[in-house]
DNA sequence: ATTGTTTATCGCAATATTACAATGAAAAAT
DNA sequence: ATTTTTCATTGTAATATTGCGATAAACAAT
């Protein structure tokens, strides 16, 4: 039904759902690797480096925001854009311990 | 119009999306657990441990097949799923270096 | 007050995703 | 051959996502 059953999973899982969807969509791929890649914030110019139209950009932030993994802030009249060192932080562990809950030396296949 | 537009973004970018959306729904998450935690292949018997029906486990390991992190054996009358080690590690690496191009100590915000 | 600049939001259209019942397919077991 | 078991696929319904034009909001500068 395009209804995630968020509350028969466990917080932890549906957290990493959310932390995993902030890459999954190569637009926020590119507006993170921007961010990242700057040490300064980013004053809206992301528009301009990105095919994509200022409604749909302006879009995919909000989402970004939603997540916590980027920070906006109003310096009228624009906005500011940087990553959130903390949820960035809490994303490297996060994916960090999940990729190490597998060892390796599968008996089969 | 929910059509991304794949052919706008680097190889690079589409590759680390399709790789997080295997994280991207709680479900998913919890097969790649479930899988990544036992040593041998999972006999079909994932459809018990989730709460989820027969059709949208199915569906959702098709999707993981799809990216390539999970293998299938088919073993009549079941089929065996396991991680498939190779692409494990290619998300493993693709998100590591990810999370690094990110060094910190903002200047604003 | 008006204008210009920048960003957010609304409304719409199209496609994608999620979920499940029902059915199909494939092979072992009876 | 029929039944049973297991998994995939199909069909259907509902919600979510993606994208963009148009508009609104907020503020600076004139």
């Amino acid at each position: 039904m395009g209804v995630t059953k968020t509350e028969i999973f466990t917080e932890q899982q549906n957290r990493v759902a959310d932390l995993a969807k902030a890459f999954a969509h190569p637009a926020r791929v590119a507006i993170l690797q921007l961010l990242a890649q700057k040490k300064a914030c980013v004053c809206g110019d992301l528009v301009d480096e990105l095919p994509l139209a200022q409604a749909t950009v302006s879009q995919h932030l909000k989402e970004l925001k939603r997540i916590g993994i980027i920070k906006g802030e109003i310096n009228p009249p624009r906005v500011c854009y940087c990553i959130n060192e903390v949820v960035w932080e809490e994303a490297r562990q996060t994916f960090g311990s999940l990729f190490d809950i597998y060892v390796g030396a599968s008996t089969c296949c």
